[in-house]
DNA sequence: CCTAAAGTTATCACTTATGATAACCTGAAT
DNA sequence: ATTCAGGTTATCATAAGTGATAACTTTAGG
């Protein structure tokens, strides 16, 4: 098993791709993580889309971040990328 | 920063929580996930609900693990509940 | 310049998630 | 047996995600 967050540290060691990502805010991360996995998987929006028996318009829509996937879509994205998605939950910094 | 992993790991030394956790397909790791957290906030779902400015009817539906939620959705339930959310991409069996 | 591949944007129809209300079920306590 | 808190289910209206098609922009190569 080879984690993405691996996979993303290496290619932030690109200076182009971590100025981009600096810039992108928190709100982009799932996003990010999207184009990540479709890019690792070498895989084209069009291509990804025919996986997903869909259209490359609406993986674009994905991957801009203005929306609000299911859970389910994403995980059917994910994997049709080689992936498999999870939560994780971290402590927020207020408490109840 | 203490893991929300960490938490339900703890939980599982309790047989009956383990006996009830090993019963749920993967199917329901997120609904758990979301259960966990309430749990872990102290929160019944009605409490849960005013805080998120919604009814404890949509809250039992989320939990239920048989919808879609959004990602949005599922942040905002986290951060009511003290937690953050983020996803987690793992590469699967079956790669291209 | 021309072309083609890759990605974006706009739009429509359809499906589904969410907000909201109400009734119901369950277990615990008295 | 009653009561009540906690959770579930059903249902409806509305908002929003998704499937689909087409036109557009951008970039890379020739």
């Amino acid at each position: 098993m080879i984690n993405l967050k691996a996979l993303k540290e290496q290619a932030l060691q690109n200076p182009e791709v971590k100025a981009e990502y600096d810039r992108l805010a928190p709100e982009f991360e799932l996003a990010n993580t999207l184009i990540t996995m479709r890019q690792q998987a070498g895989l084209t929006q069009d291509e990804l889309a025919k996986r997903l028996h869909t259209q490359k318009s609406n993986i674009s829509r994905l991957e801009r971040g203005d929306s609000n996937p299911g859970w389910k879509t994403l995980q059917r994205y994910a994997k049709a990328c080689g992936f498999e998605l999870s939560v994780q939950a971290q402590r927020h910094k207020t408490a109840v």
